[in-house]
RNA sequence: GUGGGUGUAGCUCAAUGGUGGAGCACCUGACUGUGGCUCAGGGGGUUGAGGGUUCAAAUCCCUUCACUCACCCCA
């Protein structure tokens, strides 16, 4: 075999794309009811709109992202994530321009080059959305919300919501100073990675996972107690706020995002039905994006779901069916060009309709029929053709009849097919 | 970038140094034109690739590639 995927992609075969649908369904469902239009966006943009937006120091930016050079020598980066993209377009179409809230979300694929295992892919999906424009709590209890609602109403086994605030440009850079300060002396001791951390981003040697700096964190600052009291009614009105609308949530003062652009609420949602990487989907608030956009001032908030991880999570059966066809079995040259009129009026009425195209035996063709789950078989041989009727079979109840040639197409597509001619 | 595991028929897997098999799937027939059950037969393989050891390698050794899980990181 010559060519194979690349490595970290998949093919999505037929069987798993109705899995797709259903799922993209049920979330196009859900956006609309919270009010929510989709945008679709370039799966490219300039490099230094990830570079910008994410932050210099990510992993993401530093050694994740597919960047190339096109042919008029600019630097472009396939989107490593969906935020940054939907940010450019809200200013680049000013789409805020009436003011209120601008609520959009969005699916497709991301890309990151990372070494794949189960739950992670180099090509990779998401469902998305973003809300603009709208500072107070309500909105961060609303966006937590619909996707903790969303996503447990698919039976996703073993949800958990972790939430917590990270402060804002006026209290986190008292709170980096201290984790700087308590952790400085005990530099030696950290990993590797927590050791450069210590300068670019203290907060990330929160949620390390290396056994020594586990321990070690034990005795640091606690977030909560720097948050500015702006942030700190934020946060306790989005928590009454979930506690009302009964979203069970868990605060963790040690989750910290990799992504540098949140401000103030961040949140998990995490389920144990995964292995090692067990985030469904997370967000929070960027109050400072648009700006660093060169925006006016705007709040934001936004999350984004991994599609091939809640899938991984669903039950096999968890389909959109595509509807079951008639079956039209002909035997004999005679009979294959007397249905292929019948099969063109019959799609063109709105109904499913197959044939073998190999004038194979009957039994083979009842088999493929089978295959197909078709409901309904029609049988047209000479005998058939000379008395003008064909043997119209339900494949489901094992009932066999005769219907007069003339009347086949009305039987099968009873109400003529309105929409679209 | 680092480590572990696995590569044998379309799929799931046997065969631990001695003639590469089974189940499922597929095709044909029993049934000259009626599917799912049954029975019989059939098609299919450079055992991931390359090298080495041996009278003899799917099996042991080396290299390489792929897949996979984990670290890291994240959705």
């Amino acid at each position: 075999m010559k060519y194979k995927a690349i490595k970290g992609t998949r093919d999505i075969l037929p069987g798993e794309t109705q899995r797709w649908q259903r799922l993209e369904r049920l979330f196009r469902e859900a956006f609309a009811r919270y009010g929510y239009s989709e945008i679709r966006l370039p799966i490219f943009e300039e490099t230094a709109l990830f570079a910008r937006g994410l932050g210099d120091t990510t992993d993401i930016v530093e050694k994740e992202m597919y960047t190339f050079p096109d042919k008029g020598g600019n630097s472009l980066t396939l989107r490593p994530e969906g935020t940054a993209g939907v940010v450019r377009a809200y200013l680049e179409e000013n789409l805020g321009g009436e003011g209120g809230a601008v609520k959009l979300w969005y699916t497709g694929p991301m890309f990151r080059y990372e070494r794949p295992q189960k739950g992670r892919f180099r090509q990779f999906h998401q469902i998305g959305a973003e809300l603009f424009g709208v500072g107070g709590p309500e909105a961060d209890a609303e966006l937590l919300q619909m996707v903790h609602a969303t996503i447990s109403a698919l039976g996703v086994p073993g949800l958990s919501l972790q939430i917590n605030s990270l402060g804002d440009g006026a209290c986190r850079p008292d709170f980096r100073q201290a984790l700087i300060e308590y952790f400085r002396p005990l530099a030696p001791q950290l990993c590797e990675n927590c050791r450069r951390r210590l300068e670019t981003n203290p907060l990330r040697i929160l949620d390390c996972k290396a056994e020594g700096c586990r321990l070690l964190r034990a005795g640091a600052p606690d977030g909560r107690e720097f948050l500015c009291a702006p942030c700190r009614e934020h946060f306790a009105a989005v928590c009454g706020l979930l506690d009302a609308a009964a979203v069970p949530y868990i605060v963790n003062p040690a989750m910290v995002r990799g992504l540098d652009y949140y401000t103030r609420t961040t949140f998990e949602l995490t389920s144990s039905g995964l292995g090692a990487q067990d985030t469904v989907a997370a967000g929070g608030r960027y109050d400072r994006l648009v700006e660093e956009f060169g925006g006016a001032a705007t709040p934001g908030l936004g999350f984004a779901l991994g599609v091939e991880r809640l899938l991984l999570l669903l039950p096999p059966d968890a389909v959109d069916e595509a509807p079951r066809p008639v079956f039209l079995a002909a035997l004999g040259a005679a009979a294959r060009r007397a249905v292929w009129p019948w099969l063109a009026e019959l799609r063109g009425r709105g109904v499913a309709a197959e044939w073998d195209y190999e004038g194979r035996s009957l039994k083979s063709q009842l088999r493929r029929a089978d295959r197909l789950r078709a409901r309904q078989v029609v049988i047209v041989g000479e005998n058939e053709l000379a008395a003008g009727v064909v043997q119209l079979r339900d494949m489901s109840e094992k009932t066999q009849r005769e219907v007069a040639t003339a009347d086949l197409i009305e039987t099968l597509a009873p109400t003529a097919y309105a929409e679209g001619g």
